[in-house]
RNA sequence: GGGCGAUUAGCUCAGCCGGUUCAGAGCGCCUGCCUUACACGCAGGAUGUCGGGGGUUCGAAUCCCUCAUCGCCCACCA
């Protein structure tokens, strides 16, 4: 604490310096020799150029508070850092910068454009790292990685050798997803599928006979300059005829074939179909099929190349779509055109429409790969949540398909492998190589490998392998994964893919897939559309446990977090004021001990059960079930839960009531002192500790000042508390059926008080003015209670005289518990009887309204007969008890004279 | 085109293996309080035909069907 009598709590002045001083303790540190159970954690990597954004807020908040959680439990907890070199990403960044000079790379070159990106990532990289300390990340630092760490590439070659020698790396020509800005092959996953409003344009093309034409229909007009055939269903009776025969393909005045292939649906557009082979998947295998040649029309810019007729050439692919259009039209060659709705692939980085594209690119045959990750799940060793995530996961694996790795980029894992120009000969090798068997200088790829093909091996290549390290032996396989489902096929089922094949096992048996943070409009928030929140702001102005606290309880399984980006105050100073709530709660505890105390369990003076007030029994009761909440909750990921088991425990139940209940034994040397400070301390460190994963600057920043600490000693590595009274070192002697009814009967003190402070409010009575209270037909358990708490009674509802029985006073507010105890209030003048009137009217008509399908309830000899007999029996009681309630509030309305 | 979620107070969300801890929390709103831990606070209060319709059941926010709106995933129908 920096000022221990500052009533408001100031994050910024304690947060960095305790984290720090975390650091400085290595608490972080995962032990390879620790004996006990372990808990690896791999962080989902961050680009490296990346700056924190709420969505890395929110992920790594949720690792930090189960890997704390678990730290506590006792577990050799590993959460391992790292950043991903992200190919396209930094690539791209970087040539922004090149492109400020009035460059490109290709003005640079490979090299040195290669060298400014590693100067830039030496100068600017892993900032993002540096900022997750801003919100506590308790990551192993020591083992941060980096992607192309030589540990790591020394990975990826072994890998790329070992599946290349098994024969699942292979390298092909094929239609591949292609980026024109980027300039790079795309994979499956990086080809995102969005929904565009389109046309489809009907193209008619004359039979060379002059015999007619045949109509074909396409949504990309431009590729038909590429066309080498037009394919028709071999049982569509419309064309039969024509298979065979030749068309004239207008513009360009090629003659190419009418085929009959099965792929095609007679259903769809006009049943013949153009094809393009260079420039569809379709149109490649039927070409392939069919035996027709490619022709490919465009450059890498997807602008139209020297392969079109040259008014074309040279125009973008969109321009000559417009042309080609028009062309059509002139020569009286458009049948129709009609407006289509169709998803369309773009690049996951630059957002540019794909273009199928026709190279040779390197894959990886996933189908071999794919089955033991498969298997996994559905032995239900790996398991996700929510539950539903694995049935995507499951569906991808079944129908996957084989990963394109080549990347042409130059910012990457070059691809291990040399062609000798002189020989032929293609050389896969672990270890550069120079030359070839037969004497002749070789020349590597020029293809740089898919980010994701170094990430997927991270569960173990960031822990030594292929090395028989220490690390990779205690720390393979881990137990969790947490990210967001973006990247479920990216990077998760891959890598439980690369698990099982090179470790055998796979690499985490839990995955967490959480939301995703939206605006009010629910749009992802990006830096495009402007709707971001810093996070580091957020930690600045409200403090970093403010900010987790909110993204935790905002997120329940699976569901997306929503907060309003123009509005912080809205959504964070409410956790704030917690965190300051929590402060002040401490200031007060801590502040008040001057006084005697009592040493817990296991001493000669310890606490006795017998010495407890109700109201100690009762918070110990409610600290016992807060422990079992938010424990169980943690357990299973539920963390909304456990954030508001905890809130309402330290805010309601501890401050409102039990600091409220215990300031006379705590002032002075009022009796009882002793066992108050001695419980409040003990409520108030469990207290801390269950919310420690979610708030663990403001919950160590306290603890720090309990007296009685170990010096050296942090929350961070306390031990977690354990949920069963009899193990609490305090509670010895309490049974949990005592617990339990100390529980409900303070629950009856709560509402007396309540309701007294009610009928003050509702008769204005002023604060200071002191009233008599008569308590009528109390319960057994509440009599009691409430003769054990009337002192409490007494200044808490500020109550002159408590008295049990009637009232000689007529005139007066009235309550009804929830036992039936009725609770009179003598106003005297103070009071306007006929509100009174009214307000008993009001109450008895809605307990006459429970109380008449009550009646109902228990008068359907089905319900009776079928229900259980407890609930019936329950449902009996409650009706008892309402006429009670009713009958009371009548006779009250008599003696009104109402 | 297939599959899957969501729809509860003005806002953001719990509750959903059926029965008063079933209509809740925080914020916002209204009233009264600067009560010696906290005004980033305390006490009291108002607010919902639990998206529409139908069904199952003695009983439905909770289970089934259907419609509407929003969202996600998958898909080579040119």
């Amino acid at each position: 604490m920096s000022d221990p009598l500052a009533p408001q709590y100031d994050p910024a002045a304690i947060e960095a310096d305790l984290y720090r001083r975390w650091l400085e303790a290595d608490l972080f540190r995962a032990d390879a020799r620790h004996a006990g159970q372990r808990y690896v954690v791999m962080m989902p990597p961050p680009n490296v150029t990346a700056v924190l954004h709420v969505g890395h807020g929110l992920n790594n908040t949720v690792q930090d508070v189960l890997v704390r959680f678990e730290r506590m439990r006792g577990k050799n907890t590993l959460w391992l850092p790292g950043t991903d070199h992200a190919g396209i990403a930094t690539q791209n960044v970087v040539e922004r910068v090149v492109a400020k000079e009035g460059q490109t790379r290709f003005d640079l070159g490979r090299e040195r454009f290669e060298e400014r990106v590693w100067t830039h990532v030496r100068e600017t990289g892993g900032a993002i790292l540096e900022q997750l300390k801003a919100i506590g990340a308790s990551c192993d630092w020591s083992r941060t990685y980096f992607t192309l760490d030589p540990a790591l590439s020394t990975a990826v070659r072994e890998v790329f050798v070992r599946l290349y020698e098994k024969g699942l790396v292979y390298r092909g020509k094929y239609i591949i997803n292609w980026c024109p800005r980027c300039l790079t092959a795309l994979s499956n996953e990086e080809a995102e599928k969005q929904e565009v409003d389109g046309k489809i344009w009907h193209l008619k093309y004359p039979l060379v006979d002059g015999s007619g034409y045949i109509t074909v229909a396409t949504t990309r007009p431009e590729t038909m300059l590429g066309d080498t055939g037009v394919a028709v269903h071999p049982a569509d009776e419309r064309y039969t005829a024509l298979v065979g025969k030749s068309l004239r393909l207008p513009l360009v005045g090629r003659e190419i074939p009418i085929v009959a292939d099965d792929a095609i649906d007679p259903a769809f557009g006009t049943g013949a179909v153009k094809v393009t082979p260079a420039h569809d998947p379709t149109d490649f295998e039927i070409g392939r099929r069919q035996h027709l040649h490619s022709i490919d029309i465009m450059t890498p810019e997807a602008r139209m190349a020297e392969t079109v007729p040259d008014a074309l050439q040279g125009l973008d692919r969109f321009e000559a779509r417009k042309r080609v259009v028009e062309m059509f039209r002139e020569l009286g060659l458009l049948a129709k055109v009609e407006d289509h709705r169709h998803a369309v692939g773009h690049c996951y980085r630059c957002h540019t429409i794909i273009e199928p594209r026709l190279s040779d690119q390197w894959f990886v045959k996933m189908a071999p790969l794919a089955k033991p990750a498969l298997q996994a799940y559905r032995d239900g060793r790996l398991s996700f949540i929510p539950e539903r995530r694995g049935d995507e996961y499951a569906q991808w694996m079944e129908n996957i398909r084989d990963w394109c790795i080549s990347r042409q980029l130059w910012w990457g894992h070059r691809i291990p492998v040399w062609y000798c120009d002189a020989c032929g000969k293609t050389i896969v090798s672990r270890t550069d190589v120079t030359r070839c068997d037969c004497g002749s200088a070789v020349r590597q790829d020029e293809d740089v490998l898919d980010t994701w093909f170094s990430s997927w091996l991270v569960p173990f290549s960031s822990v030594g392998w292929p090395e028989k390290t220490a690390d990779l032996k205690a720390f393979y396989p881990g137990q969790l994964l947490v990210t967001a489902p973006e990247i479920l096929f990216f990077w998760v089922a891959r890598m439980v893919m690369a698990g099982c094949e090179f470790m055998g096992d796979i690499p985490f048996s839990t995955v967490y897939l959480h939301g995703t943070v939206r605006d009010t409009q629910h749009r992802k928030m990006s830096k495009s559309l402007g709707n971001g929140i810093d996070p580091l702001e957020v930690v600045e102005r409200y403090g970093a446990d403010a900010l987790r606290y909110t993204l935790v309880s905002g997120m329940s399984v699976g569901t997306d977090v929503i907060l309003d980006p123009a509005d912080l105050e809205t959504s964070f100073a409410p956790r704030r004021n917690f965190a300051n709530k929590l402060w002040n709660a401490g200031r007060f505890i801590l502040t008040n001990l001057d006084g005697p105390t009592r040493p817990l369990a296991g001493h000669p003076n310890a606490l006795r059960a017998d010495e407890m007030t109700l109201a100690d029994q009762w918070i110990i009761a409610r600290c016992d079930a807060t422990i079992r909440t938010a424990t169980d909750a943690y357990a299973k990921f539920r963390l909304n839960d456990a954030a508001s088991a905890v809130f309402h425990f330290l805010w309601s139940d501890f401050a409102d009531w039990y600091i409220e209940l215990i300031k006379p034994r705590l002032y002075g040397d009022a009796p009882g002192g002793d066992v108050a400070r001695a419980i409040a301390l003990r409520t108030f460190d469990v207290a801390l500790r269950l919310l420690h994963p979610i708030m663990p600057f403001v919950t160590e920043a306290l603890w720090q000042r309990i007296p009685g600490r170990r010096e050296g000693t942090w929350l961070a590595t306390a031990s977690w508390p354990q949920p069963d009274a009899r193990a609490t070192t305090l509670t010895t002697g309490l049974s949990t059926a005592r617990l339990s009814t100390a529980d409900s009967a303070f629950a009856l003190v709560q509402e007396l008080v309540s309701s007294i402070r009610a009928i003050r409010a509702e008769y204005d009575v002023s604060p200071g003015k002191a009233v008599r209270v008569f308590v009528q037909h109390p319960g057994d358990v509440a009599n009691a209670a409430f003769k054990a708490e009337s002192g409490t009674i007494r200044r808490l509802a500020k109550v002159s005289d408590l008295g049990f029985g009637d009232s000689t006073d007529t005139v007066g507010g009235y309550a009804v518990l929830s036992d039936g105890t009725g609770v009179f209030v003598p106003l005297g003048d103070a009071i306007d009887v006929g509100r009174e009137c009214g307000r008993l009217a009001t109450e008895i008509a809605r307990l006459e309204q429970l109380i008449g399908s009550q009646e109902k309830k228990l008068g359907n000899e089905q319900f009776v007969a079928r229900a259980p007999a407890a609930v019936v029996e329950k449902e009996r009681e409650k009706l008892v008890t309402w006429r009670e309630q009713a009958g009371a509030l009548s006779e009250k309305r008599a003696r009104l004279g109402c």
